[in-house]
DNA sequence: CTCTCCCGCCATCTA
DNA sequence: TAGATGGCGGGAGAG
């Protein structure tokens, strides 16, 4: 919670230049105290400039829209005053400053810790000095986190920014205020570009789109996932290690492992092509590993995907793996997209236990099916992945088996892009428009999106949920249960339960955002969508929290999955795929409604907000699928989606209730519920969030009132009033 | 030790 | 050619 109350703040701060915008006296206050301090180091204190600059850098926005500026440039960021300037020049040729800024940066949720910021936060309004030391003592990697840096460069822009404001994101700018080298600006770009959150527009310049199309692009993605067959691949890669391995594999893969799988299917990308010879950097783009690795994602019937798995589908070769740098280097790829991801609270990490030991992994919290509707919706003209859709439209087959890869593919993809970027980069880029007002608009925006999304974080995955919905659905049922049988011991609780939990809750979470939420800003989008299949679970759910009508969980699960998997039921797709079921997940998955309403009772009967922060946590924990160690796990899993609900609720409420106190007021548990499954995916982020919270725990109460920090944020929502949960309806 | 992944060199592309 | 992009992997922090 705290963490996230000071990246909120952290956030605000950078809005600050909102100030002049924004006035708003709540917003202005929390703002200016953030702001105060971040400013204030710059401006004052010429001692501290380093420090000083370190921070401004941080909460500078972007000013300075316009030109792009090398490294050097933006230290020079933002100058509140001519001696901030020169302080900040100094930063930049001292490292310490920079890390001092890091340090005031957000965590990221998964490491994440609050004290940093507290602390950061009170050095910085205390002493410059002092801060300056602790600020140099700890620059910790953490604070220099890709994730982080993630976390605040989403925060400068709302979720689902209205349709007619048109947000330029000019890489310098944003470098500079995030003190960071462009470079990483890049890295953060480039992922976020594969999902089209955000599209190049010109040399520097980049205009976001927030996630009004994610679930588009997401089904798209899942389309070209199952085209290419992802996860037969990954069953296979995971089976040969297995086999190569020794190990058991046998033991726990089996069940589900077909080595034989579809032959067909299986073949190993490897070599594919190579075609890819010609690849350029292109094909290697961290755009396409990005698109890739999510396409995993959304083929696994799990919803977990290793990252040696990962990297070996990325990889051609799959078979061998020989290059053993070359492994490495993906990973360490697969690292910075995941870090990128993860902030956009899509995947969280979690560590899968096998036979050797565990092995990281990541599990998809983001929303799972867009296909019902979306398919239609989506649909190819979907910006985002024209590339993708060639391939697999066009060679798809072929491809899938050679799999991956296929850069050939991508490249025509990339080509396309490249093309793209022409044009846009020339002429075009209408989409500065807003400089002046741009900046503006941002940065309300951005206060707005910051307040909210740390809140929204929590409650932007209802947003999510909402919009997106129907993820939520394919991914419990499908889960596991039916498809895969069984499979490793660790994943099999955790993860099925999480995901039926999530599952479970998403839907809740859907309806009660649309309803109350939406009725507000109107998700529309997902609203849509979802609405005719969730709805009725949600409301289900909601009201009864206690148990979810069955039918319709099933029906969702079995077409999720399908959808996911297509050939799943045959040994193809299920080989265990990536990702092994295990029995414990299978056994309940046919009865993925029961758990449901087993958690839900469970919620019902935990309610306390206690627990449903505890909850979460454990869900955290959960995350880390590995052990297997406990069998209880069913129960906590239960309790932890259930916490979960609950956890959120309380953030939530906070958030939306603003927005929409009213009617959680009026449903009280139940609405927390609603909201807390809204969240399912914010189980994550809350849950790391909150871990620090959640260890107080008691904090229960005290937790609420960070979020009322939040609430800033809240009410700059006001100021956007559409982005919380409700989320503007684009 | 392993896992993560920051950092920034430098190749490549673009204008 | 300078500047923009971004691949890549050394190496170090964190656990």
């Amino acid at each position: 919670m705290e963490v996230n109350c000071l990246t909120l703040k952290d956030l605000i701060s950078r809005p600050p230049r909102l100030d002049f915008a924004t006035e708003d006296g709540e917003n202005a206050q929390k703002e200016n105290i953030f702001v105060d301090l971040s400013r204030m180091a710059p401006k004052t204190p010429i001692k501290n400039e380093p420090i000083d600059l370190s921070k401004q850098k941080i909460f500078t926005p972007e000013r300075n829209p316009i030109t792009p500026v090398k490294l050097v440039d933006r230290q020079q960021v933002e100058p509140w005053t001519p001696t901030a300037n020169l302080k900040i020049l100094i930063s930049a040729a001292s490292p310490d400053i920079r890390d001092r800024e890091k340090k005031k940066e957000l965590f990221r949720p998964i490491e994440n810790k609050d004290d940093v910021f507290t602390d950061s936060l009170q050095l910085d309004a205390v002493d410059d000095s002092a801060v300056d030391e602790f600020e140099k003592q700890r620059p910790s990697r953490k604070q220099k986190s890709l994730g982080l840096l993630c976390q605040k460069f989403l925060a400068r822009y709302p979720s689902y920014p209205l349709s007619t404001e048109k947000t330029t994101i000019s890489l310098d700018e944003v470098a500079v205020s995030l003190g960071v080298e462009r470079r990483r600006i890049y890295d953060i770009v480039n992922v976020l570009e594969s999902l089209h959150l955000v599209s190049r527009v010109a040399k520097n310049q980049y205009s976001w789109h927030g996630r009004h199309s994610l679930p588009k692009t997401l089904r798209n993605l899942q389309r070209l996932g199952e085209k290419q067959k992802y996860e037969e691949q990954m069953a296979h890669l995971q089976q040969k290690e297995l086999n190569l391995i020794d190990h058991k594999v046998g033991e726990r893969r089996r069940d589900g492992c077909p080595d034989s799988q579809d032959p067909q299917l299986l073949d190993f990308p490897e070599p594919d092509c190579p075609s890819s010879s010609a690849n350029s950097r292109k094909d290697k783009s961290l755009k396409i590993m990005s698109q890739k690795f999510v396409m995993l994602f959304l083929v696994s019937k799990t919803k977990i995907v290793t990252l040696d798995v990962a990297a070996k589908i990325l990889i051609e070769e799959s078979q061998d793996m020989p290059d053993h740098s070359k492994f490495k280097t993906k990973v360490r790829r697969l690292y910075d997209i995941a870090n990128v991801l993860t902030s956009l609270m899509l995947i969280k990490k979690v560590h899968v236990t096998e036979d050797r030991g565990r092995k990281p992994a990541f599990k998809w919290i983001g929303p799972v099916d867009f296909s019902s509707t979306d398919d239609d919706l989506v649909d190819v003209s979907t910006p985002v992945l024209p590339e993708l859709k060639k391939e697999i439209y066009g060679h798809v087959q072929f491809c899938a088996k050679q799999k991956l890869a296929r850069h050939s593919s991508f490249n025509s993809e990339q080509a396309s892009e490249r093309t793209q970027r022409k044009v846009n980069s020339e002429p075009s880029s209408p989409y500065r428009q807003k400089q002046g007002l741009g900046v503006y608009s941002l940065e309300i925006g951005s206060l707005a999106a910051v307040s909210r999304q740390k809140m929204e974080d929590n409650s932007e995955t209802v947003a999510f949920a909402s919009q997106n919905m129907m993820p939520l659905p394919s991914s419990l049922d499908p889960a596991a249960p039916l498809p895969s049988p069984s499979v490793d011991s660790e994943y099999r609780v955790s993860p099925l339960c999480h995901q039926v939990l999530s599952a479970a809750q998403t839907d809740l979470k859907a309806l009660p955002a649309q309803n109350g939420l939406t009725g507000q800003g109107g998700v529309s989008l997902a609203s849509m969508a979802l609405d005719v299949e969730h709805q009725p679970q949600a409301l289900a759910a909601a009201q009864p929290l206690l148990y979810v009508p069955p039918a319709p969980l099933f029906m969702l699960c079995g077409g999720l999955q399908e959808g996911l998997s297509p050939g799943s039921g045959s040994g193809s797709g299920s080989v265990g795929g990536g990702s092994k079921v295990t029995a414990a997940e299978q056994p309940p998955m046919p009865s993925g409604q029961k758990r449901l309403s087993k958690e839900r009772r469970l919620q019902e009967e935990e309610e306390e907000p206690a627990t449903k922060r505890q909850c979460r946590d454990h869900e955290d924990g959960p995350l880390s699928l590995v052990m297997p160690k406990k069998p209880s796990d069913s129960a906590d899993i239960a309790s932890p989606k259930t916490s979960e609900n609950r956890a959120s609720a309380p953030h939530e409420d906070t958030h939306m209730n603003g927005q929409l106190s009213a009617a959680k007021a009026v449903s009280g548990k139940a609405t927390t519920n609603g909201f807390v499954s809204s969240e399912w995916g914010n189980p994550c982020s809350n849950t790391e969030i909150e871990k620090p919270s959640e260890e107080n725990e008691s904090t229960k109460g005290p937790s609420p009132l960070q979020y009322l920090y939040v609430q800033p944020p809240a009410v700059s929502s006001s100021s956007d009033p559409q982005e919380h949960p409700v989320h503007t309806p684009r």
